[in-house]
DNA sequence: CGAGCCTGATTTTTT
DNA sequence: ATCAGGCTCG
């Protein structure tokens, strides 16, 4: 019994039409791909889509490195190691043998060299690291001497957790964990003497760098007339910086490879960069990449801060791997010079190339640490037999990575079902019936989730759910603490802990009637002569004087009240809550957000604490507009997030939308192998997060201003077509 | 200084 | 179609 039945005949009724999918895989539906794009693009992309549709036309150009990689890939079997020996296991709490298989028993047990571990989706990552840790602290490892690297803080908690549990600990917290940045918070902090640095560096984000950029940009007076060029926006500088400093590049090359349009800004650019560097120096700040890369650097060149790290890290276990960049692996390997590490990963989900994860990473490993060991682990036990089909075949195609075939002993289940909808609003639709109709399976909103390339594609979806009072939660897209009242309620906070930062004085500053750019500049400089002290009686007189005096007075009041966010909280928010009314018309809407950031700090008794982790790992949910209470009581929400977010868990259903030639894979990254392979590798994720149900749905069209796209994803294509469904009754 | 209009560029993905 | 950022004027 097919529960998108009924659902489809109703749906035919209603639109009178169903497209045919074997002929629209033919491509005969419609003959371009993209009908019309912006002049200077449009020739361009024509010629590149109007190719078959087939990776096969890269086969030629396969560049040198790229194959010397794929090489490397192919030599991972001479280092496996023997899964069938066997370790010393008496005396432990926990049946090691038992509780997991033979390939994941040696990835936890093998201790003696450095080992890589290549495990495919599903296969139990988790499950190995939670038991590694739980191993190591068996064998005489102190918790706080093993140092547990992963993606985000909330998978180091669960994991931590679940060795918690396993060992019957009381606590066990004091491990070592979380992401590269907040570890490298963590030790510039601790050390900031030994490697010379500030303790109350405040740590922005990219929004904040953007907002320098756009101060620095007005300083240098880089807004050339109208009619000439366009000097570009300051979220693309910043894309650049970043880009230059987490590929390594400078920032003419990264101009050469990937902005070739802004060659004649080179200098511009470097002028502002080198600005940038003195205004974060001057107000005490670091930025994302700022962290890991002097971290890395005073690893190398600070030899007793380089020992004291060592010395304190006895193990060191890096969860997904393949989504390192060079930084963080040069990180990993000065602190693992004994060889005491284990990484984890599965070069087939690889999908941060953007920001500079690096693929080889993981291929060449075995290159890195020369005598290392490899495990491989190949039974998945998410996915049902007919997903994996799916997915092993999608993967099939991939040109560069470790073979590998996922297999599963849960049943056969379904095969996944591909359907495409007359447009975007009718997917919607047809995703939230299928939640419907399935959901009576005895199943909960929480079971299911939609994955979407970019995050303004679950809109449709979102509006569907909204229609029908259905709970969901959005992953990705704009955070909570990237909102304007969010961010400037955190400013009084950095204030507070650092003095010096002019980002977050600017936002304040702005707030006061009487002050703009001009005047907040004028006074950071003051601020900044005294070392972050202020003098009122600067200002006496002017018109914003007045404010001034009582924004100074908050401070003031505050010094006295200590340094936890409860009690500094309050004062603030009197203060900030009649200058955001006045500001803003949705006051309403927005104080409640204010309420929940109440909320999250009051959880910590330290500021400094605080700050940290919630730049660093800001709640990721975004709340929905008051319609959606958080209320323990609710009903669970539905999960929509994109695919990048979704790494790394899993649901009963899953549903991936907008499955179409350009948009998944991207129209913006099909001009190299290397970027589409990346897109497969997204797409890949996807579909593995699935347990039962995979759909795979797409409109016939998109059409932004720009471009249409009206074919299916090529990934598709390189399928075999029993291994899916289409849905076209 | 800042509100408001006009113009031109612009839709990946995130710590 | 939308939006940020620039420009003008009060």
């Amino acid at each position: 019994m097919d529960p998108t039945n009924d659902d489809k005949n109703k749906r035919d009724d209603r639109e009178g039409q169903s497209v045919d999918l074997d002929r629209l895989l033919d491509g005969l539906l419609f003959d371009t791909n993209i009908v019309s794009y912006s002049k200077q693009k449009k020739e361009g992309l024509k010629d590149l889509l109007s190719k078959p549709l087939q990776v096969e036309n890269f086969d030629t150009q396969i560049p040198t490195y790229l194959r010397t990689l794929m090489d490397a890939a192919k030599h991972i079997d001479e280092k496996l190691v023997d899964i069938y020996r066997t370790y010393d296991l008496s005396n432990l709490k926990i049946n090691y043998k038992k509780e997991l298989n033979p390939q994941q028993l040696a990835a936890v047990c093998t201790l003696d060299k450095p080992l890589l571990v290549i495990a495919g989706a599903g296969t139990g990552k988790t499950r190995v690291i939670t038991y590694k840790v739980s191993y190591l602290i068996e064998k005489g490892f102190e918790p706080n001497e093993i140092l547990l690297l992963t993606f985000t803080r909330k998978s180091a908690n669960e994991m931590l957790n679940r060795v918690q549990k396993l060992l019957h600990a009381k606590s066990i917290t004091n491990v070592l964990g979380g992401t590269f940045h907040s570890f490298a918070n963590y030790a510039l902090r601790k050390y900031h003497a030994l490697v010379g640095l500030p303790p109350n560096f405040t740590i922005i984000d990219g929004e904040d760098v953007v907002d320098i950029i756009s101060l620095l940009k007005t300083e240098l007076n880089l807004t050339p007339k109208k009619g000439s060029k366009h000097f570009p926006k300051s979220s693309t500088i910043q894309s650049i910086f970043s880009k230059a400093k987490n590929h390594e590049l400078g920032i003419e090359n990264v101009i050469a490879e990937y902005f070739p349009e802004y060659e004649r800004f080179v200098k511009d650019f470097q002028r502002i960069y080198t600005l940038l560097a003195a205004y974060k120096q001057r107000s005490n700040l670091m930025d994302y990449d700022d962290l890991i890369d002097i971290l890395r650097d005073k690893l190398k060149t600070n030899t007793h801060f380089r020992q004291v790290l060592q010395a304190k890290v006895a193990y060191i276990l890096v969860d997904e791997y393949q989504d390192t960049n060079n930084i963080q692996r040069e990180i990993v390997e000065l602190l693992s010079q004994k060889g005491n590490i284990t990484v984890v990963g599965d070069d087939a989900q690889s999908i941060y190339s953007f920001r500079g994860a690096n693929f080889e990473n993981i291929l060449r490993f075995p290159q890195h640490f020369e005598n290392c060991g490899v495990v491989k682990i190949e039974e998945n036990y998410r996915s049902t037999q007919r997903i994996l089909d799916f997915t092993n075949k999608l993967m099939e195609s991939a040109r560069i990575g470790f073979k590998k075939e996922l297999f599963s002993r849960l049943h056969k289940g379904r095969k996944p079902r591909i359907n495409r909808l007359v447009d975007t609003t009718e997917e919607a639709a047809y995703i939230v019936d299928t939640v419907m109709t399935l959901k009576e399976n005895d199943l909960e909103y929480s079971d299911f989730a939609i994955l979407s390339r970019a995050s303004w594609q679950s809109n449709f979806v979102q509006a569907e759910l909204m229609k029908r009072n259905i709970p969901f939660i959005v992953v990705g897209g704009i955070k909570f603490g990237e909102r304007r009242h969010v961010k400037d309620m955190v400013s009084f906070l950095k204030i507070m802990m650092n003095p010096m930062d002019a980002v977050a004085w600017h936002r304040i500053l702005k707030l006061l009637e009487g002050i703009g750019d001009v005047r907040a500049k004028e006074i950071i400089v003051k601020i900044h002569e005294q070392h972050g002290r202020i003098e009122t009686n600067l200002f006496e007189g002017k018109k914003h004087g007045e404010h001034l005096k009582e924004l100074l007075d908050l401070f003031n009041r505050m010094q006295q009240l200590g340094s936890a966010p409860v009690d500094l909280i309050p004062p603030i928010y009197e203060f900030y809550k009649p200058l955001l009314k006045q500001l803003e018309d949705d006051f309403d809407a927005r104080e409640i957000d204010l309420e929940i950031f109440a909320e999250i700090a009051a959880k910590y008794e330290d500021l400094e604490k605080f700050l940290a982790d919630f730049t660093l790992e800001p709640p990721s949910n975004r709340y929905q507009d008051k319609t959606i209470p958080f209320d323990e009581s609710d009903e669970k929400p539905l999960t929509i997030s994109t695919i990048h977010s979704a790494k790394g868990l899993e649901w009963h259903t899953v549903f991936v939308p907008f499955a179409l030639d350009g948009i998944l894979p991207s129209v913006r990254s099909m001009a190299s192998l290397e970027e589409i392979e990346e897109e497969r590798r997204l797409f890949y994720v996807a579909c593995s997060r699935a347990k039962e149900n995979l759909f795979i749905t797409m409109p016939a069209y998109v059409s932004s201003w720009d471009a249409v796209f009206t074919k299916p994803s090529r990934f598709l294509y390189g399928i075999s077509d029993n291994t899916y469904d289409v849905i076209n009754e």
